[in-house]
DNA sequence: CAAATAAGAAACTTAAAGTATCTTATATGT
DNA sequence: ACATATAAGATACTTTAAGTTTCTTATTTG
């Protein structure tokens, strides 16, 4: 019993995609238990298992390895978004997971890759394929089917408003939106903009 | 002729608030020059003409004295907020400086002081006393007597909803938002909440 | 003009990134 | 089953920059 890491050691000698999963799942690990500053190249190695060698066989740096093990968790499963009967609902769902996804491991490193991986934006690290959200668009296509909202009243502007502000409000104070906060962005800014009069 | 920074270097030896106010021009002239990781201590130390302990003996890190560097400038003199005699351009008017403010040195040193400085929030560097937005309330309050909008409407999200927005796009792409980003965030979003039918 | 204070120079310690070299386990092709 | 290629893992090394320490000397202040 009682095994929090790794196993016996000495087993056998793991290679290719094992050894890189592990060796992720070890930066997650260092990362849940220090700030990103203090996660080491070192650090990963041993817990890992490994040696330094083998991470920089793989990635050029350590904002590079991190980065890695957080695209593995972060661009979340977006498989179905649950549909809860009326677009206010919808919508604060999507804002609901946004608060458990951006703000465990990402927001604790975000800066620091941004910052060691030069002048890189902040966008690009976030959508890796563009702005568009596949999820408000699938629940504002299915508010148009409901009659809630009209089609033409849906610009890329608007659909992406809810998200563009819990991530303003997520990457200021580095913590999860309150309720308050999502219904503020639901009710007072994104409902009045789309719902039909 | 042609004297970039310093002077020749040997008249006198500094003190106190003069001294320190060379030193913090110094980190602002290297971050001109070079990206926030390449500021090094013993770099701003040579260009302000003195040595890393008189640094230390100020700042206790990087971050500290970058950030103090930048403080110095980014709190922008809001003095007065030019009257262009409708809501709608008063607000572009402050969209346009936050492009002008923020991303300058800002956002080129922003996320490597964030990381370094450990979990410390981006809103209390942002808004050391505050999220309310002084020159928006002036705005609306000029819009109120106007009668272009009426005082109910004015909610504290509805407040900063221009700034928030436009400080999501500044931090995402790391580049001053174009004037139709500005526009945008004005006329589809902004105008046809607060604006009386 | 004496004493206190802080500037400036220089040498030092430490931490961690990144590199290079070598040995050896494992996979793969014949 | 065996030879060969490939990559893992260990270890030692170089380099860079942060942060510290010590000492000398210019300037302020009383």
């Amino acid at each position: 019993m009682s095994n929090t890491q790794e196993q016996d050691k000495l087993k056998t000698r793991r290679r290719g995609k094992e050894l890189e999963a592990a060796i992720l799942q070890a930066v997650r690990a260092e990362l849940k238990e220090r700030e990103y500053a203090a996660v080491t190249m070192e650090g990963i190695a041993e817990r890992s298992g490994t040696s330094k060698a083998v991470l920089y066989r793989r990635w050029a740096n350590r904002a590079e390895i991190v980065l890695a093990a957080i695209r593995e968790r972060v661009p979340l499963p977006l498989e179905e978004v649950p549909d809860f009967g009326n677009v206010r609902d919808d919508v604060c769902g999507i804002l609901r997971s946004m608060n458990l996804n951006n703000t465990q491991l990402l927001s604790k490193a975000i800066y620091g890759i941004i910052s060691e991986l030069g002048a890189m934006p902040l966008a690009s690290v976030l959508f890796p394929e563009g702005r568009s959200s596949r999820s408000m668009s699938i629940v504002l296509q299915r508010a148009v089917e409901r009659g809630e909202v009209s089609g033409e009243a849906v610009t890329p502007r608007l659909l992406t408003l809810p998200i563009d502000l819990a991530r303003n409000e997520i990457i200021l104070y580095n913590e999860p939106m309150s309720e308050e906060t999502i219904a503020e962005i639901v009710d007072q800014v994104f409902l009045p903009l789309i719902q039909k009069r």
